[in-house]
DNA sequence: CGCCAGGGGAGCT
DNA sequence: AGCTCCCCTGGC
């Protein structure tokens, strides 16, 4: 066990986020993460976080996966106090964190989230990950599986994945994987390029477009910079910033407040109704 | 059954 | 850059 007290950090948030769809509620304040063939359990006591790892593996791996050394109070402290609707944002979803998560997960991930819903985003990851990745057992002696590499994907028939409920987005994976298993896309190379020119190469993978290549910058190579702008995150530009949003001001962590934009989109602006309202726990 | 939306993308011009 | 058409699944 391991216990943080930590600001500008709430898992809830974090799952919430949907930048990780193998994060999933597990009890009323506790978390379970599945993240690079690791698993663990987190709970959240308001400023306080309790891990279910040792403090070597919270040092040498859980802490980087959260960003904890990220100064996100700089990030907060910078919003433009006349932007009240930034503002409002940023402090309904002041916890969230831009995990850094695995690139080939996220490169995955993703190309499925295209016109897809988060609820079935995690039922196609799950899917294939029972099926394809390597089962493994947690401290509990229960039974998770890890995603799957790309070796394990690209030699299925095109449609496979279909079966796990992909749809079209089958190929994409199939196609990307193959790509990466035999080595024409080299993932080691695109860690060490600038935002620019990563996104510029990740646009070349069959089914990754504009917006999917901001996300796996942005979550899988943490360029901060990467400003994702899906259908939720436009509306809002549109609604807002009608003379577009003052990417200058906040150069080089754009991506941390379109995640505050999503986040509140996402949770409140859409359907104000199930939004979580002070003092009351939502249901699981 | 049809219709449509769900954190877009490919393939054109 | 902008346009069409398109892929699939689940909910209504």
């Amino acid at each position: 066990m391991t216990k943080r007290t930590i600001d500008h950090f709430n898992l809830a948030q974090i799952c919430e986020s949907g930048q990780c769809f193998r994060m999933t509620q597990r009890g009323e304040d506790t978390y379970c993460i599945i993240a690079a063939g690791r698993y663990l359990e987190a709970e959240q006591r308001g400023r306080e976080c309790v891990f279910s790892c040792g403090e070597e593996e919270f040092e040498d791996f859980w802490k980087a996966y959260f960003d904890l050394e990220g100064d996100y109070s700089f990030y907060l402290s910078q919003i433009n106090p006349n932007d009240s609707y930034l503002r409002n944002a940023a402090e309904f979803g002041e916890g969230i964190r831009i995990l850094r998560q695995d690139l080939w997960e996220v490169i995955a991930s993703f190309i499925i989230s295209q016109q897809n819903n988060i609820v079935r985003i995690r039922r196609c990851i799950a899917n294939i990950c029972e099926r394809y990745g390597e089962p493994k057992k947690n401290f509990r002696g229960e039974e998770y599986f890890a995603f799957p590499e790309p070796g394990a994907l690209s030699c299925l028939p095109e449609d496979a994945l279909k079966e796990c409920g992909l749809g079209y987005r089958s190929k994409y994976i199939v196609r990307t994987a193959g790509s990466i298993a035999d080595g024409e896309t080299d993932l080691g190379k695109i860690r060490r390029m600038t935002y620019r020119q990563a996104k510029a190469e990740l646009l070349k993978l069959f089914g990754v477009g504009e917006k999917v290549a901001d996300c796996i910058c942005l979550l899988g190579l943490h360029h901060m910079q990467a400003f994702p702008v899906d259908t939720h995150v436009r509306q809002a530009l549109e609604k807002y910033y009608k003379r577009g949003f003052p990417k200058r001001r906040y150069k080089g962590y754009e991506g941390i407040l379109q995640q505050y934009i999503f986040y509140w989109e996402l949770k409140h602006a859409r359907s104000p109704s199930e939004a979580p309202r002070p003092g009351r726990k939502q249901e699981v």
